[in-house]
DNA sequence: GTCTATAGTGCGATAGAC
DNA sequence: GTCTATCGCACTATAGAC
């Protein structure tokens, strides 16, 4: 019976809580949010859902809602962080001395085997939802940028000046994102480091082409 | 007396009509407010004026302002059609069976000539707006996008697939950014052509120098 | 051109954790 | 006592509906 505590006490943080204690309220709302966020953008739409909708689903206020996400766009951007820092741990991992193309390599075999088959289905779902929405777009190439923009600090801590970092890692970031496309589209069933492999490939065929 | 007239006609459109005929409303708003919102945003900053302030130093009431601009921040990115239109026209000068690479320096070439020194001033105005605010960052992204989307359709137009058109496409967009960040960098008297081509090249030693 | 819903902010109060 | 998450309420501006 101890084992089944302590299995509850591995699992949820929330469920700790109500055996501790009788909290006023529910830790974990921020991801709760987030959750219902996506529910609720899936089935009616994200202009017709309204912050009040998906704080209510989570049992919270509205300003609550606007207490953990800066605006409504932000809750399906939760934890961007995590993936950004794969990109930048996989150009740490880069030998010293490597060359801009292999540091971006690195960094994209990092992000890619960040993403594993059990992120694939989410992931789509969340995609859905933004290709539906012009706004939402924006914010995503947003992100994306900043991935772009961590991974040209990186490069320039390495001692690689501009414009040659800036180009890499804007390549990183637009390697990523078309391999990313890619991976969650129907029928596809490659892992994404093979993909961005690939799309890593075109870039070096692109630019060689032509001499 | 009458020489004076004239100077007045020759510099203001809104005089010309007020003389010649009683016109309901004055020609050219949508260019007066984008000048207009340009002067606030740059005295003001962008969130601290409303579009009724843009509105009304022209003249016109806030829903006429919305009326010319589907929301705020795109009174900023008026007028990007031509500029797109621009890497098209260089897409399409590209002789047949160019290669990818031939093709986005084509279109680097028109857009860059686009932007001659004349513009230089107004787009570092413009930029120093857009740079104060994460907000209007995303919507110059999102701009961004579109060109690397309508590269991306004329690459496949020439019969290159993806993803070799996309990579292609999103170094253009990507190239052309890069040079005109530089391009409107403070002391910089390089032509934004001349710009371009070193990011280009920058590109091409960025795949080359790791095999 | 008017009316209205919703996004998003500012601030004081509250209640539990530590 | 401090810190933090929350509520509740008043408020403005955007943007869309009518």
């Amino acid at each position: 019976m101890s084992v089944t505590v302590i299995t509850v006490r591995l699992t949820s943080v929330a469920v700790i809580t109500t055996l501790v204690a009788m909290a006023r309220w529910e830790p974990g709302t921020r991801e709760r949010l987030a959750r219902a966020a996506l529910e609720l953008f899936t089935t009616r739409g994200f202009e017709q859902t309204t912050a009040a909708e998906i704080a209510e689903a989570v049992g919270v206020t509205e300003r609550t809602f606007f207490r953990h996400f800066a605006d409504k766009r932000e809750v399906l951007f939760d934890g961007q962080e995590r993936y950004r820092q794969a990109f930048l741990d996989g150009a740490a991992a880069a030998p010293p001395g490597a060359t801009p193309f292999e540091v971006v390599a690195s960094a994209l075999r990092s992000a890619g085997a960040f993403f594993g088959e059990e992120r694939r289905a989410f992931a789509r779902a969340r995609q859905a939802v933004i290709d539906a929405n012009p706004a939402l777009q924006e914010r995503e190439r947003h992100k994306r940028a900043t991935v772009a923009a961590a991974m040209r600090g990186a490069l320039l801590d390495r001692g690689i000046a501009d414009p040659a970092a800036a180009v890499a890692a804007e390549t990183t970031s637009t390697v990523f994102s078309i391999a990313f496309q890619q991976w969650i589209s129907p029928g596809e069933t490659r892992p994404l480091t093979q993909i961005a492999d690939a799309v890593l490939a075109e870039v070096r065929s692109f630019a060689g082409a032509a001499s």
